[in-house]
RNA sequence: GUCGGAGUGGUGGAAUUGGCAGACACGCUAGCUUGAGGGGCUAGUGCUCGAAAGGGCGUGGGGGUUCAAGUCCCCCCUCCGACACCA
């Protein structure tokens, strides 16, 4: 191809000003009352931890190719960006540098906008959402205060992870291998009054509406594990006194189990060392062990528990008490161990160690009776057996399979009114309180006279402080600032002081895209008609890590927000249809600032061009799986687009040495094979099989090159049609070049190619008139054969048969002749 | 341990419905661009036997269903991820 002196292509000369005219002419930017019909396309936001890194880029590429692939479209995109602003890495460097967070986390924003808008993702940035931004802050507390009234936020006792070094209690998410991730101080549990949303509620619906989400199969499963509902009979087993008979005046105590029908088999009781009626089956001579036990359970810190991983030694010790097994009449022992939690259903279990291996472990550990109940199958030789069988020693239930003697179960516990049918979930209520500086503070007061009282509307927003001093402990500044803290009782006028908990960024998180729709409203957080315009979000992109708690947090607001009539009634899932994209390693590890392996996609930028990174990135893996920096072909994307810029930048000879007049047959396989790509980009955009569209057009392209070549030179208005639809079908991927070329092609006065209705291929010239068929003999291909589309069987059979090739492999008459034409004819010899 | 996902050339991957395995790219090899080049163009490139023509083998391993299996079924191995004593 020639080389005269043609404009060459350099990224850097085009790209800042194609970002500033996206930018500039708000094209990107949508109204609410906008005609268009809507997609509401939309990337979690990030945590601005500084500049872009690599996955970053990768998330905020397929969002943006996105945002363009639908504006071609002709539909108005709403695509907003905004950033999960609050959060402990800012408040640790404050600590560090002793300097607010504020302004540092507002440097950090700004440096990852930057980068955004240089790898050319386009947003309406007019609707920006800060977690810590005044206005969101308000709206968050005021979201806060109608839970409150609904009763869907309380305050209740609840175990968590305690940092005796900096006196505060810390996130889950903190807690980094049993230390504390600031002080590397081993973190205890302890028992603190914290609040609670009411998540809990919602357990049934959170999991009945996984059912019609279009979201991926592993974060629904993941979804409904971490729901954990199981069904099961809640039963009393009567206390025993001393010498076995029943104690009628105790309370049974109450266990939960999803065996009922195991009961017989039931030889011992086991409380969660935590249990509050340990003391009341303790006896005298036990007292000593079980305190020594409940001791060392409650120092048993993150750490030990970690240690015993692999093979878990059974813990445990008895209490001296008995109950009554309902089903024997026996009385059998109660013992405390720390395999049963109080966080699940009774904290206290029947032991069945012949149909479950904990209580097998246990029960061998403590020479206790095992008696089967169900019959293990033919060659078992396991320990406990947990499968499907026939009852034995059981009495009434004996020869029942394990669901029949459930349900007969089940009836008998009721007629005996000793307990019922229930059903317990694994989800706990969401702790949003945290004692951390940098979050949206908990609207509410304490007063000695009313308790706790709520912030009235009118004084919203509750603001952080800007003279605060950080001490290296790490204690919120909140709890020593006297004018933060001192404040009136909105009840009684009395002197009152405000609560100093934050809320859990995932607050912040859960409602924000909610915002989006509608950020310039002063009146409310957002209203119905902004949300029945743009939501549920059509598509979500994020990574997999939140599979569970962002999202799991973001479904049950928006069923509150429903049901509270804030949100609209019938508005019950946030996010249509959820993509999570794989993770971009470095080294075979995670990428991570921590361990400093982050590539800054500047640098990629500067050398290669923001539409070779971007190309790189769709090209280089299938969006939902994770991938290694190393395997990256930026030269590649980059030799490729140097390519495309050659054959459509005019000047070159192209432009000169064309045929004009009709289109030949090979110009007609030309125009065929541009509609055929139309097809193909579109249905591999659609799948989000990215990188495959990047191969389609380099097949395009290479067959486009040919076809320049060849002796007869191509025909104008075919080769211009076949690449001005490539531009157009690259456009969302690669936008800085494709509107660059665009522009040389069509004038500076055409609009540009983002503006461009996306092609539609004709029907007509996707019809393929010839294909080649496969002969086979045994299922080994031997002949390809020309032949019409639309050949019968029949004919399709005659023409294999014929083959001199496939008949070199046949002896005699065939057995057998499979046609399926035209594609296939399998002859069986 | 439980639940998910994955294993295809030297490398990343493709094969949407059971029907040509390896598209496209990286890398490598050769030729051309009268020279150099991290440039451009063209051709070749799964393994193996063979001088060639041509043959055989081939999608982690083993078995099965089928005219036909990367794809469906059973067993096993390896890697990755999530939850991890949930009664």
């Amino acid at each position: 191809m020639q080389d005269s002196d043609i404009l060459p292509y350099r990224p850097a000369d085009i790209e800042p000003g194609w970002q500033k005219s996206w930018l500039d002419s708000g094209m990107y930017e949508i109204d609410n009352d906008d005609p268009r019909e809507t997609r509401y396309v939309l990337s979690m936001y990030p945590y601005p931890s500084g500049p872009a890194h690599i996955g970053h880029v990768r998330n905020y590429t397929f969002g943006d190719l996105l945002v363009r692939y639908h504006t071609m479209h002709g539909r108005g995109v709403l695509s907003p960006i905004g950033f999960d602003s609050f959060g402990l890495p800012a408040e640790n460097a404050a600590i560090k540098h002793g300097e607010h967070p504020r302004p540092f986390t507002d440097a950090r924003i700004e440096e990852l906008s930057a980068s955004l808008r240089s790898i050319g993702a386009v947003y309406d940035w007019r609707r920006v959402v800060k977690s810590h931004d005044p206005d969101y802050i308000k709206w968050s507390q005021w979201i806060f205060l109608r839970f409150y009234e609904a009763g869907l936020a309380y305050r209740a006792y609840a175990p968590v992870n305690w940092c005796p070094g900096c006196k505060t209690v810390l996130a889950n998410e903190q807690v980094v291998d049993g230390l504390c991730e600031r002080s590397d101080d081993v973190v205890e549990k302890r028992n603190l009054d914290q609040w609670f949303y009411k998540i809990t509620d919602y357990a049934q619906e959170l999991l009945d509406d996984l059912d019609d989400l279009d979201w991926p199969a592993r974060v629904k499963t993941m979804q409904r594990n971490w729901i954990g509902r199981s069904e099961g009979a809640e039963f009393g087993l009567p206390v025993a006194n001393p010498d076995g008979t029943p104690n009628t005046d105790a309370a049974p105590l109450q266990v939960f189990t999803t065996r009922p029908d195991t009961g017989f088999g039931m030889t011992f009781a086991v409380m969660a060392p935590e249990h509050d009626r340990v003391d009341e089956f303790t006896t005298a001579e036990q007292q000593a062990d079980v305190d020594a036990f409940r001791v060392s359970v409650k120092a048993l810190s993150e750490i030990d528990r970690m240690s015993t991983e692999g093979e878990i030694t059974k813990r445990g010790v008895f209490t001296g008490g008995s109950v009554i097994n309902p089903f024997t009449g026996k009385a059998i022992p109660v013992f405390l161990a720390d395999y049963v939690l109080t966080t699940y259903g009774t904290g206290a279990i029947m032991a069945v160690p012949g149909q479950d291996q904990r209580d097998w472990d246990f029960a061998k550990a403590y020479d206790l009776d095992i008696v089967r109940t169900v019959e293990p199958t033919e060659g078992f030789d396991g320990e406990a057996f947990t499968g499907d069988g026939p009852a034995i020693n059981s009495e009434w239930l004996n020869g029942l399979g394990v669901t029949e003697a459930k349900a007969k179960t089940m009836d008998w516990l009721v007629e005996q009114g000793l307990g019922e049918a229930t059903i317990k979930f694994r989800l706990r209520d969401w702790l949003l309180g945290r004692q951390r500086f940098w979050g949206a503070p908990l609207p509410m007061v304490k007063c000695e006279a009313c308790g706790f009282v709520p912030v009235p509307d009118d004084q919203l927003p509750i603001l952080l402080p800007d003279d605060v001093e950080f001490r290296p402990s790490g204690e919120s500044p909140l709890t020593y600032h006297e004018g933060f803290l001192n404040t009136t009782c909105p009840k009684c006028g009395g002197p009152a002081q405000r609560e100093t908990d934050t809320m859990d960024t995932f607050v912040d998180s859960s409602w924000y895209f909610l915002r989006m729709a509608d950020a310039f409203n002063d009146e409310a957080p957002f209203s119905h008609e902004a949300l029945e315009k743009f939501l549920p979000v059509d598509q979500y992109i994020g990574g997999v890590e939140h599979a569970i708690l962002h999202l799991m947090y973001a479904r049950f607001f928006m069923k509150a927000l429903a049901d509270l009539e804030i949100a609209p009634k019938t508005l019950r899932e946030p996010m249509r249809r959820l993509f999570t994209q794989g993770m971009v390693r470095m080294g075979g590890g995670k990428m991570s600032k921590s361990k400093g392996n982050t590539v800054a996609p500047e640098a990629i930028v500067a050398a290669h061009g923001a539409d070779a990174l971007r190309l790189a990135i769709l090209q280089v893996k299938p969006p939902a799986e994770d991938v290694d920096w190393e395997d990256f072909q930026l030269d590649g994307c980059e030799r490729f687009l140097h390519r495309v810029w050659r054959l459509a930048i005019p000047g070159t000879d192209l432009f000169t040495d064309v045929r004009s007049g009709a289109p030949d047959a090979a110009d007609n396989d030309i125009a065929k094979a541009t509609h055929v790509l139309i097809e193909r980009i579109t249905n591999e955009y659609e799948r989000w099989a990215y990188n495959n569209a990047v191969a389609g057009f380099m097949e395009f392209t290479n067959t486009v090159y040919k076809y320049v070549q060849t002796p007869e030179g191509p025909h104008a208005e075919t080769l211009h049609f076949a690449v001005d639809t490539m531009l157009k079908l690259m456009a969302p991927a690669v936008p800085h070049i494709t509107a660059e070329l665009w522009r040389h092609r069509h004038g500076d006065d055409a609009p540009q190619i983002h503006l461009e209705r996306w092609p539609i291929a004709d029907p007509e010239m996707l019809i393929v008139s010839e294909v080649t068929m496969i002969v086979q003999v045994n299922g080994k291909v031997r002949d390809r054969i020309e032949v019409p589309a639309e050949i019968s069987d029949a004919d399709a059979e005659a023409l294999a048969l014929a083959s001199a090739e496939a008949q070199g492999y046949l002896t005699g008459a065939p057995k057998k002749v499979i046609v399926r034409a035209p594609k296939l004819v399998n002859i069986v010899a």
